[in-house]
DNA sequence: TATTGACCTTCCAGCAGGTGGAACCTCTAT
DNA sequence: ATAGAGGTTCCACCTGCTGGAAGGTCAATA
């Protein structure tokens, strides 16, 4: 198969492939005029990270995967460990994200947005003090 | 004031702030030993940046709001739009953590977690499937 | 057969938002 | 005098790609 094949089936850019090549994640054969040449296995590999990626793995994440899946003799703890290390990550992303929104909705609350100057959000961007 | 007594009040890394510089957003003035000169305003300013760039504002919206922030004539309607636009971007951001934390913990129960090499979790990130 | 257009190749640069390190200068206290 | 804590510049690197230029290849059509 041509870069533009896989590309198309395991939903992913050709830049993006010839770039996780460059990182050694995919290793595909080439044919006499350059061209790269992808097999079933390659394939699969490359739906696994498009799949993982988007779950929010790292690229790193990914590797570890990828050595664990290869490795017939892996135990599914260490995968589930991953999982749950990455559950707990969201979920630290999450309180954050939920912490800043009520800042700043406490902001555009206090904010009467009309023609006026004043304004307490640029107020409190410059004192520093948050509104209770 | 030297970088170091700004970098500590305004609660970032010398580095960051040399940054800033770099990009603009601050410009000290500068001694006869070619040390970096902080006045209450700068000060100001990087406590400001600091801020706005906690609560996730990106540099280019950063900047916007200092120019907001110095306009004497601003209407607080336009500091409250962006501010709200922010949520609104928060609000998708949480929630396509939400989505993948669901899938991932789905992927974690039906996964044994034990020293065996059976493992939904590869399995699923192989095939492309969700677990239901 | 010539040519068009889609596809492939490589390489180089850039995005955000900094961070790390090297090599050097300057100030302050002992 | 010297050590150590600060300051300076510059350049490279991080993540995970993405865009573009300059060219080679292939299949179909006029």
């Amino acid at each position: 198969m041509n870069i533009g094949t896989v590309a198309e089936r395991a939903n992913l850019p050709p830049k993006t492939i010839r770039y996780y090549e460059d990182i050694e994640l995919v290793k595909p054969a080439r044919l006499e005029n350059g061209y790269r040449s992808y097999t079933e296995v390659d394939m699969h590999r490359l739906r696994f990270l498009q799949r993982a990626r988007s779950l929010g793995f790292t690229i790193e994440e990914c590797r570890l995967l990828l050595s664990l899946y290869k490795d017939e003799n892996r135990a599914s703890a260490d995968v589930k460990a991953i999982a749950l290390g990455k559950i707990k990550e969201i979920d630290r992303k999450i309180a954050e994200l939920r912490s800043l929104r009520a800042t700043l909705s406490n902001l555009a609350i206090h904010c009467h947005g009309d023609d006026r100057p004043d304004c307490p959000i640029i107020d409190e961007l410059a004192s520093g003090e948050t509104f209770k």
